[in-house]
DNA sequence: GCAAGGTC
């Protein structure tokens, strides 16, 4: 490198920008090519004059974002936290392992330079990149003068022009980004840390996934996707079909036949439909009363863009967005094809579009085409119509080396390749020319029509098979011609539901809502089949399998539109004010994450509604130590024991509270609640005795008849220690533990309550519910010694014996009457997919909801009420069907005319069909022949 | 084991 002047480090976003800059600045003379550390981002050396500045310049690229976002190591692992904390967990940005070699690169090279150039994209993203170059030069040369060079594309006036008119970088944009990139972590990883542990162990979800470890992920970009599909199928569903009729006219002549469509379409009143068509046979002579004839242009497609390309493969040759990418970024790599990832669909005034036609004329199959285009005499040729894309990026995507194919393509790439090139001379191309004929009749009264078409120029049809425009003849009519038509029909027919999602749609719907990016879409959609959330058939059409039904279901039923893309456009919103200077980075985090956390406590004490969907399609699973039992409880406090992982509350298998370290089984830090909690919810409020704090106060609720009637139902109270009500309770009541009493640790909240159970050995001198406990001496309830209050024989065990509270329990199964309402009520036997075979009694009367299960009536468990419908099951009413699909029905809603499927005697609902193969004996939520 | 965004 030459001695004079500045040593200038330029850093391209990827190494094709670095070598085509490279290339225009050197203007090809004397440009030096070495290897960096890593192996794709090479480093071009040239001299150029910045200003009257001579430069060394130093020419070198990154792949990319350089860093990532994550948690800090304290709360990485899935156990470390409740997954509430990760919305505010400390996180930092570092440059991942396989990037380090970029970054010796970037640092090396800084140490000798005075100057850093940026060339990054012009985008949001290019501009954090940007940032992130910075970080790792500085760090490495503190003395370095940032600059940064702003193009819009890679040519060379803009080049040059970038070069010479240096800028500062825009920190609005990066915020935006990092922004961007926080809220999407914490949310992501909260939600799915939640909802996997939640469900992966409580129910049987493993059996179709490969054997893998099923991760339930959510995302703000995953998830709308998933919702498009679902919202399809819910449609699908909720379809009802509907019988319409039409009259239908022919007219067959010496020239030819028409067919003539009634004005009215269709119509679904029958008997009114009936009466017009009688009009019409009474009187049957149609007057042609119009006859119109029109020219009629069909335009080529705009420039292609990532999503025109990905839709137009998936259509044309069933092929995967994620396989089009693979597939383009080949041709890309190989340089027969431009930049794949762009949203432009607009060609730049300054690109030499014949120099594209002219490579293409050899070609044996589009070549002569491509000659004709360049013939000024043919007129074929008409600058392209932009679509109003323009990413400021990167041209369209076109042909950029010709090809008549080559040894390593397959017949994938061959495809792709000629679907670029004839796009790309279709966009050059004059739309097709036709004639369109319209001929209008009269029959009675009542208006009908008849369209025919001829194709006079077929222009860039001629190079575009994929596209036809299909041409009709019709023969020649005159206004007021009379003809008697040759078949006049009333014919039937039926409305039916729309399709299932294809790719092309899934594609439009994510574009229009702004879910994703030209370069992430198909990833998206990848995500949901690697997820197991859908599936894709033959026709590359998207069905939601059970489980990412459930998923939606859930959210649904709680209210929140999380599957919906609203949350992402709000996301975009922010970004935007972000980086026009509106809003501050700070802000918008603060703001979206606080309201984020609050939707998420509440998603979590609503996790029921999950839990109710998902018991839908899948078996409850008994497998030991769900992870919901284990990880997804409120914290209470820090455990005193491991000093590493939070106390949470949660329940045993039995239904019975405690509070359990979250380091389980590495740490067995546990405190047994009494038995008799009905209810237990951690409040914010904090206990101002006990320590380390914070210990977060606990609002109970007990069964009033298991406990003494001395002690409120309701008690706010601390399990550190502190609360005397809390450790009587726990004496009085027993506790949840599985743990013989002697081996158990105190089974009260004590100072000691850190201590491990197993530690525990039967001598321990607790608080414990013992016969040596001093503070047992006196009986509870009858003031007696000799005996513990849970040994009183004044009490029997109310809460084994105690009659269900909302059902009076006579002598025989058959003699129940309801104390709700006073009707006697029925012992049924249930039919549904979770309950099947299980009894229950049902009040009788009409006005009364009342339902118990047989074995909860036995066991005090609890009853619940139930929405009866006109064949109801004792399934309880869910809303299922609420607001989903066009006219607010779900497929197997309570709704008197979709029904619900089967009576509680098993019978079927006449008239309802499953959707997924027709068969009267199930819907498809149970459907066999259905996925997971 | 978690997101989405860059790109080889």
């Amino acid at each position: 490198m030459a001695g004079r002047g500045i040593t200038v480090l330029n850093v391209a976003e990827k190494p094709s920008v670095a070598k085509s800059v490279s290339n225009i600045l050197s203007r090809n003379q004397g440009l030096r090519v070495r290897d960096g550390r890593s192996r794709y981002n090479r480093i071009f050396e040239f001299n150029y004059t910045i200003r009257g500045q001579p430069c060394n310049m130093l020419f070198t690229s990154v792949i990319g974002h350089l860093m990532e976002l994550e948690f800090d190591d304290r709360y990485r692992k899935w156990h470390s936290c409740d997954p509430a904390d990760l919305f505010q967990a400390p996180v930092h940005k570092s440059v991942p392992e396989d990037k380090k070699d970029i970054k010796r690169t970037l640092e090396e090279e800084a140490r000798r330079c005075q100057w850093l150039v940026l060339w990054l994209d012009c985008d949001r993203e290019g501009e954090n990149i940007a940032f992130e170059v910075v970080d790792v030069c500085t760090a490495a040369n503190p003395r370095l003068t940032i600059k940064r060079a702003r193009f819009s594309a890679l040519i060379d006036r803009e080049i040059h022009q970038a070069v010479q008119n240096l800028v500062e970088p825009n920190k609005w944009f990066a915020d935006a980004v990092d922004a961007r990139q926080e809220i999407d972590l914490r949310i992501g990883a909260s939600f799915t840390r939640f909802q996997t542990m939640l469900m992966k162990d409580a129910f049987v979800i493993d059996t179709v996934t490969d054997g893998r470890n099923i991760v339930l992920s959510y995302g703000p970009c995953q998830f709308p996707t998933l919702g498009f599909v679902v919202e399809r199928y819910w449609e699908i569903q909720a379809h009802e079909p509907e019988n319409f009729w039409s009259i239908n006219c022919s007219h067959r002549s010496e020239e030819g036949v028409a067919t003539f469509n009634w004005g009215r379409g269709h119509l679904f009143d029958y008997t009114y439909a009936v009466i017009i068509y009688e009009m019409c046979i009474e009187e049957p002579t149609a007057t042609v009363t119009n006859v119109r004839q029109q020219e009629k242009l069909k335009y080529p497609p705009h420039p292609l863009s990532t999503i025109e390309l990905e839709k137009r493969a998936s259509r044309y040759f069933r092929m995967s967005s994620e396989h089009t990418m693979k597939v383009a970024e080949e041709l890309y790599q190989g340089g027969f094809i431009s930049y794949p990832r762009t949203e432009t669909d607009n060609f730049s005034s300054r690109t030499d579009l014949h120099a594209i036609v002219q490579e293409q004329q050899g070609h044996p199959e589009w070549g002569t085409y491509a000659q004709r285009l360049l013939d000024p005499g043919a007129g074929l040729w008409r600058n392209p119509r932009g679509g109003g894309h323009d990413d400021k990026a990167h041209p369209p995507i076109h042909p950029t080396k010709f090809s008549a194919g080559e040894s390593g393509w397959s017949q994938d790439h061959r495809r792709l390749y000629e679907l670029v090139v004839r796009h790309f001379l279709a966009c050059v191309s004059k739309p097709a020319v036709g004639a369109e004929t319209t001929v209008e009749i009269d029959i009675a009264g009542e208006l009908f029509s008849s369209c025919g078409r001829v194709i006079l120029e077929k222009n860039y049809l001629d190079v575009y098979p994929y596209e036809s425009w299909g041409g009709s003849m019709i023969p020649p009519y005159t206004i007021d011609q009379q003809f008697i038509p040759t078949t006049l029909t009333l014919d039937p027919g039926v409305t039916r539901p729309p399709p299932l999602l294809s790719e092309a749609d899934l594609l439009s719907c994510m574009d229009k809502e702004g879910i994703g990016t030209d370069a992430t879409m198909h990833d998206h959609i990848k995500k949901l089949l690697d997820r197991f959330y859908a599936t894709k058939d033959a026709s590359m059409r998207f069905t939601p399998t059970n489980l990412g039904e459930a998923l939606v279901m859930g959210y649904d039923d709680m209210g929140y539109k999380l599957w919906k893309p609203y949350l992402r456009a709000v996301m975009e919103r922010d970004m935007k004010s972000v980086s026009e200077g509106t809003k501050s980075k700070a802000e918008v985090l603060d703001t979206s994450l606080q309201q984020m956390k609050a939707c998420f406590l509440d998603a979590r004490l609503n996790k029921v509604k999950l839990l109710e969907a998902m018991a839908i399609f899948f078996e409850r699973s008994n497998r030991v130590g769900s992870e919901e039992q284990n990880a997804t409880g409120e914290v209470v406090r820090r455990c005193g024991l491991c000093q590493e992982s939070d106390m949470v509350l949660k329940k045993n298998r039995d239904g019975n509270f405690m509070v359990g370290c979250l380091g389980y089984p590495q740490c067995r830090s546990v405190v047994w609640l009494p038995g008799s909690v009905s209810e237990a919810v951690v409040t914010t409020n904090t206990c101002n005795n006990c320590t380390p704090g914070p210990v977060y106060l606990i609002q109970f609720k007990f069964r009033q008849l298991e406990i003494p009637p001395n002690y409120d139902v309701n008690h706010l109270g601390c399990i550190g220690g502190c609360d005397e009500i809390l450790t009587q309770l726990t004496e009085i009541c027993g506790t949840g533990s599985r743990m013989p009493a002697r081996a158990r640790g105190p089974t009260a909240p004590t100072s000691n309550t850190n201590q491990p159970a197993r530690a525990r050995g039967p001598t321990a001198s607790t608080s414990n519910a013992n016969h040596t406990n001093p503070r047992q001496a006196v009986c509870l309830h009858c003031q007696e010694t000799g005996h513990s209050s849970n040994e009183c024989p004044s009490q029997t065990r109310r809460s084994r014996n105690a009659q269900y509270p909302g059902m009076n329990q006579q002598s025989g199964e058959s003699s129940v009457s309801c104390s709700s309402c006073g009707a006697p009520c029925v012992l049924r036997t249930a039919n549904t997919a979770n309950n099947r075979g299980r009894k229950f009694y049902s009040c009788q009367s009409q006005e009364c909801n009342f339902f118990v299960w047989e074995d909860n009536l036995n066991n005090g468990s609890g009853g619940r009420s139930f929405t009866r419908s006109n064949s109801s099951t004792p399934t309880p009413s869910r809303g299922r069907n609420g607001g989903r699909g066009p006219r607010g029905r779900g497929r197997n809603g309570s709704n008197s005319s979709n029904g619900t499927f089967v009576t509680a005697t098993g019978d079927p609902v006449s008239g309802r069909r499953c959707y997924t193969c027709g068969d009267p004996s199930h819907f498809a939520n149970v459907c066999p022949n259905r996925g997971l």
